[in-house]
DNA sequence: CACTCTGTCAAACGACTGTTTGAAGGATAC
DNA sequence: GTATCCTTCAAACAGTCGTTTGACAGAGTG
C-alpha cells in the first residue's frame, strides 16, 4: 500500500532534503518529514536511528556522487598537458551544477549544502570534513601548480572566496530572478559559466 | 538588580544576536536567549511582541547603521572624479568589515546575516528587501558607470557573485582558520583586502 | 493619600518536539 | 504446521516550544 514506487528510506531522504532546504535542520520536524514522505513517524528512528543520523544520510547520498564526479573530472584534466585554469575550475563547478540540475531534488540539496555552511554545528562540520575534505585538498594541489604566482596562503584565501561564491550561486540565493521564459536548467548553466569566468579572473589577479 | 549596565531590551538583542548566529533562528529558543541575557522569559514578548519581531529588531539595530555607512562611503566616492572600481568595492565592503570588527557582537551579526540569506522565509526576505534594497540599487548604478563593457544582465550576475563571496567571507565560514598569533581584527582586514582585489579582477574580466 | 503607568516575575497554557514502545502484519525458513 | 525476521503502525513518553496571564513592586502624578 505504498504511495510511491520508492522505498520508505528513499522517500524519507527525499522529503527530508526538500524540507531541510526550506526550513533548515532545526526548523523542519520529523512529523513534517514523515507526513511529506507518506510514512509513519517512527520510520525515521527505525531506519536511521535519530534525526541527526538522518541529516548525515541526506548529505551522504549526494556527496558521495558529487565528490566522485569532481575527482574524476580533476584527474581526467590532469592527464592533459594543456589543461587550463578554466578547466580545473570547471572540474570543480560543473559536477555541482549537474547535481543541482538533477531531477528528484538535486536543487534542493544545494540549498541544504549552503545551510550546512551556515551551521556552526561541530558534529556536522567534522562529518563533512572527515568524509569529503580529501577531494578539496587535491584541488588545492592542482590550483597551486597552475597559479605559481600565488603563495599557499594567498591561494587559500582566494579559493575560500570561490567556494563561498559557488555555494551561494548554486543554492540560488541571489537576487537574480529567473525570467519567465528561462528554464531552471538554463539559469543554472548560465550561473556556472559566469562563475567560471569570474573566478578565473579573480584567481589570476596579481 | 541588573547584571549589566545595559537595558533589558539591549541585553535581549545582544543575546539573541549571538545565539541566532550559533544556532539559527529556529534553533535558538527564547528560553536560551532570556537566560543568556539574564532576563525573565516574558520580557521578550513584552518588549518585542513576538520572536519574529525580535528577529527583525536584531537586523534593524545593525543594518540601519551599516546601510548609512555604505551610502555615505558611496556618495563620498562619487564626488571624486578619479574614483576607481576598487574604491566603490571598498565602499561596499569596508562598512561590513568595520561592523564585523565592532565589539559587542558585530562579528556575530555577520553570521546572522549570512543565515538570513539561507532562509527562504518570505517575511524575512521581504523585510530586508523593503528596508535595505535601495542602497544596493544605488551601488548597481555606480558600478554600471564604471563597467561600461558589461551589459545590465551581465553586471547583475557578477554583483550577485560578489555579494555571495562577501557574505561568506565576512561570516567567517571559510576553511581558513586564523593562526595563533593573528587577531580576529587582523584576520578580517586581510579578508576584506583579498576580497576587494579578487572582486575587482572578476568584475573587470571581459 | 490614591491612581496610573511601566517593567519584572513565577507560573501556567496548549501545541509541538524527538524518541520509544508493544502490538500487528507479511514474508521467509525450517 | 511453528518460528523468525523485517517492517509498519498508533499511541504514548518526557520534555521543550512561543505565548499569555495575573500578581507585584516601584516611580511619577494629581
Amino acid at each position: 500500500m505504498n504511495a510511491s514506487q520508492f522505498s520508505t528510506k528513499q522517500r524519507i531522504l527525499g522529503a527530508a532534503e526538500a524540507l531541510f532546504a526550506r526550513y533548515g535542520f532545526a526548523g523542519a520536524s520529523l512529523r513534517q518529514v514523515t507526513a511529506a514522505a507518506n510514512v509513519n513517524l517512527a520510520a525515521v528512528n527505525y531506519h536511521f536511528g535519530s534525526k541527526e543520523n538522518l541529516i548525515e544520510e541526506v548529505f551522504r547520498r549526494r556527496l558521495d556522487d558529487l565528490n566522485a564526479r569532481r575527482q574524476a573530472a580533476l584527474t581526467k584534466g590532469e592527464k592533459r598537458a594543456d589543461a587550463t585554469l578554466e578547466d580545473t575550475l570547471d572540474a570543480f563547478i560543473r559536477p555541482a551544477l549537474e547535481l543541482s540540475l538533477d531531477r528528484s531534488g538535486g536543487g534542493a540539496f544545494m540549498r541544504v549544502l549552503a545551510r550546512a555552511y551556515a551551521e556552526h554545528d561541530d558534529r556536522l562540520r567534522r562529518f563533512l570534513s572527515d568524509n569529503y575534505g580529501h577531494v578539496l585538498r587535491e584541488f588545492v594541489v592542482v590550483f597551486h601548480h597552475m597559479l605559481p604566482h600565488l603563495d599557499k596562503e594567498e591561494l587559500y584565501w582566494r579559493l575560500d572566496i570561490v567556494a563561498g561564491a559557488l555555494t551561494y550561486a548554486m543554492a540560488d540565493f541571489g537576487v537574480i530572478k529567473r525570467k519567465g521564459g528561462v528554464s531552471e536548467q538554463h539559469h543554472r548553466e548560465r550561473a556556472a559559466e559566469h562563475l567560471v569566468r569570474f573566478a578565473a579572473a579573480g584567481l589570476r589577479a596579481p
